[in-house]
DNA sequence: TGTTATATGTTCAAGATTGAACTAAATTCG
DNA sequence: CGAATTTAGTTCAATCTTGAACATATAACA
């Protein structure tokens, strides 16, 4: 006769769908504010890679952002179309092709990622500076150990 | 001559980034959990929140998901034609259609549930339950913020 | 060297997601 | 009551995302 126990009356889980409703409804809101940049949410994620590591390839890119190869040889012909980003050759490896922003890019990524902070600061006010730290180092802990597993 | 501040530099922005890289890393494991189940993850998460709330409305389960409407009336024929859903008329409102799982559905989403918290409580593993209750509580008080402006 | 294996990027079609326009039911309020 | 507004759900076309098959370039190594 006793219930089962629901994955909800388990401590870990509820916590961690913390976190993914948090991190959805942060993306909702910033997907909003970008708008009138004339950026989506993946351009904007493609441009602040590019912007943090300057002439990284696709392929590198396509790791960090946890998208397929493919996806970015949709995206980013429009990019490149717009004048905001450069792919050019690389002699040493003539695969590959490393990424650069344009000078105009370059404004109007800063500009959204002027964006993205003033989200984050504002829903994160309500953490003190520690609480907030606490956080990053959780969630690094967290991403670390996965990277462990992926294949199990 | 003094470089910008880039958002890199402040520790609330490069925190949360941590937790968007988490979360993101999180979906694409749980993905690759459910396949074998027959799953996909948007269905997934229907089965899951109708199994918590049974009897919820299209509108209350959308609301829920952060998705639109008309993204379950593509989804849920699949679910009710699979023989995991029924959406039953609300004789008290002719407009609602109210949310159950069928026996079989209901199976399945436990077991789905089950992969999920294995993926969670394993990941989850090298937080102590403290520290695992703080990131719940922060992250509430985020989602909590954040709900406060949608419209600002 | 030459053959095989790996790695990068593209293409294309299938699947998923979205938003606007729509129907029908319920609610508001003059 | 009854007209106007709001709400729930659907449809459809446009957009986004994905994965498999492919072309080309590099690396490994016999």
């Amino acid at each position: 006769m006793s219930r089962d126990i629901l994955p909800w009356d388990m401590p870990r889980f509820r916590n961690w769908i913390a976190v993914a409703k948090a991190h959805q409804m942060v993306e909702k809101v910033l997907g909003a504010r970008l708008a009138p940049l004339g950026l989506k949410l993946a351009q904007h994620d493609i441009l602040a890679n590019i912007c943090r590591m300057p002439g990284l390839t696709q392929n590198e890119l396509a790791e960090r952002l946890l998208v397929g190869r493919s996806n970015l040889s949709m995206l980013l012909p429009e990019l490149e179309r717009r004048g905001w980003v450069e792919r050019r050759a690389d002699p040493a490896d003539r695969r590959v092709r490393r990424l650069h922003l344009t000078g105009e890019g370059q404004t109007l990524t800063l500009a959204a990622l002027k964006v993205q902070a003033e989200v984050i600061e504002r829903m994160m006010t309500i953490l003190s500076d520690q609480e907030c730290a606490q956080v990053g180092d959780y969630m690094r802990r967290i991403a670390a150990q996965m990277s462990l597993w992926g294949t199990d």
